[in-house]
DNA sequence: AAACGGATTGGCT
DNA sequence: GCCAATCCGTTTC
């Protein structure tokens, strides 16, 4: 098990761009009480640090939410979205660095009836995981992962092997952002194309 | 099919 | 006090 963790050096890349596409077909487990929930990586976003007026860490901001974005890659940032949703993000490159990847849909893979069972959903539709928060509830993911190394037994990111066609990765401004002003037209959203999915189309 | 509003709370002005 | 890296049920076209 542990012998499939993406090792640190995976999170020490400089490349913002680079490792949101790299995440991409990996696969994200949360191990809670013993109980394995995962899901294929199919979205994600990347938060390009101080120069990026979409980041929580624009223009260097250091406060006590955004201190887990400075840490060294290899950790989970995770905080409160619209005062009821958790948003499960990758941080990456050295120290003092703030660069993170925000996931933002997966493709259910082990313990689905658990995560039926934390959504709290009934029909096998794909709404299970396609979208920032609802993943988070899939995985049993809240406040108390922020600041978890992604080298843990607790949460991971692993490679099964699963690769797609670059030609299949689309790159698409990101949801949510219009108060970022000109960073919010930044290609900076990448998906599989045609996956279920998909947050949004 | 699209638009809208309510839920709910922490962060910052 | 306002707004936020969201989601969902309901209303309206």
């Amino acid at each position: 098990m542990r012998n499939k963790h993406l090792k640190e050096s995976f999170y020490l890349n400089k490349n913002i761009i680079d490792v949101s596409e790299n995440l991409l077909g990996k696969v994200l487990v949360t191990n809670i009480n013993n109980t394995i929930t995962s899901g294929i990586i199919i979205e994600t976003e990347a938060y390009a640090g101080i120069d990026d007026k979409a980041s929580h860490a624009y223009n260097n901001k250091r406060t006590q939410r955004t201190e887990t974005m400075y840490q060294k890659g290899g950790i989970a940032y995770v905080y409160l979205c619209y005062g009821m949703y958790y948003l499960f993000n990758v941080i990456t490159n050295i120290e003092d660095v703030p660069h993170a990847v925000l996931i933002r849909a997966i493709e259910p893979l082990d313990g689905i009836n658990e995560m039926q069972r934390r959504r709290k959903i009934k029909s096998k539709k794909y709404n299970l995981t396609n979208g920032p928060g609802k993943l988070s509830i899939a995985l049993g993911i809240d406040k108390s992962f922020n600041g978890e190394s992604l080298l843990s037994n607790i949460v991971w990111i692993q490679d099964n092997g699963i690769k797609f066609n670059k030609k299949d990765i689309l790159s698409r401004p990101r949801i949510g952002v219009d108060y970022a002003k000109e960073d919010a037209t930044l290609p900076y959203r990448f998906y599989i194309k045609d996956n279920k999915w998909i947050s949004k189309l």
